[in-house]
DNA sequence: CTAAAGATGTTAACATGTTAACCAGTTTAA
DNA sequence: TTAAACTGGTTAACATGTTAACATCTTTAG
């Protein structure tokens, strides 16, 4: 092997150590913990992210909603289309500006959210607890941080 | 509002502060580094994962290679067609157990990784000097804490 | 007022994530 | 030894991620 291509290869990290496939593995992680009760449900996780925000802001519009759930437009579209057909949210033109389109949680989907809830809150203790407060605390402010350091390059 | 609805809204984290999502915020501000150079020459993130992962060890079989890449097989099995197609890995039988395919990384393979590799090693040393180098390990610390605690449920 | 620019969403196309089903080769146990 | 169980890997089917192209409606510049 050539030594160019060795000192190539030391210089990046460790394989199993790079920094977006630990945010990965952790992510994956604390989802394994909430997945199986949306399976349950005929959810996932994106679909389930959708029906909170609009639990806590109903009649949000396409482009809110994707921000609020830090999903892409495309995705969105796809996902309120099913979310539609499965009757856990309906849609309304916004008067005043007829690009927009308004989506509300139906009953049904009201009813699923305080189906699944208490489940995923009981989760989020749990989680808390095996990791310790504090710890869990100190991780959303380096989470944080590090999104603000990356976010302007200037 | 029922207040067994508000209730459950508010026993719910914050939607932009949940676990999963914080997490996924993060490793999306990281990935937004090294996508571009990626996108230069055509290669996904995970593309990129398998040629490092053969660049480090060549030779593995599906099975460590997926491991190692932390990807499930049917996307491995994809993804590892494409770059043969591409010409940049090569497949063979493994003597001595027919269902092994061991996967090797062609020359084409190993230039493209001297390409990038480089620019990918100052993308990082960018990343930990506007973060810092120690907030960074301590985040490593805390994301592998964070899983140890989470994969013993007992 | 009207054409250009901008905003809001959707569709298309391709790659990956995820579960289940499946196939072939290997090991194990009766 | 041979049928059952296991292992390594692929394929299928559906949902999402991602970029580009597109259709509509709205705003704005001239």
């Amino acid at each position: 092997m050539s030594p160019a291509s060795a000192d190539m290869a030391e210089s990046l990290r460790d394989f199993d150590r790079s920094l977006p496939m630990s945010l990965m593995k952790a992510r994956e992680a604390v989802m394994k913990e909430f997945i199986p009760s949306l399976r349950e449900h005929n959810l996932t996780p994106q679909q389930w992210r959708v029906i909170r925000s609009l639990q806590q802001h109903d009649g949000q519009d396409m482009g809110s909603l994707a921000d609020s759930c830090f999903l892409l437009s495309p995705s969105l579209s796809r996902i309120v289309q099913t979310l539609e057909g499965r009757g856990l949210v309906s849609r309304r033109g916004v008067r005043g500006d007829q690009r927009r389109q308004a989506v509300f949680l139906s009953t049904a989907g009201r009813k699923l959210f305080a189906l699944i809830a208490p489940k995923s809150a009981e989760r989020y203790q749990r989680i808390t607890e095996k990791f310790g407060y504090g710890k869990l605390e100190l991780l959303y402010e380096l989470l944080d941080d590090l999104v603000a350091s990356l976010d302007h390059p200037e």
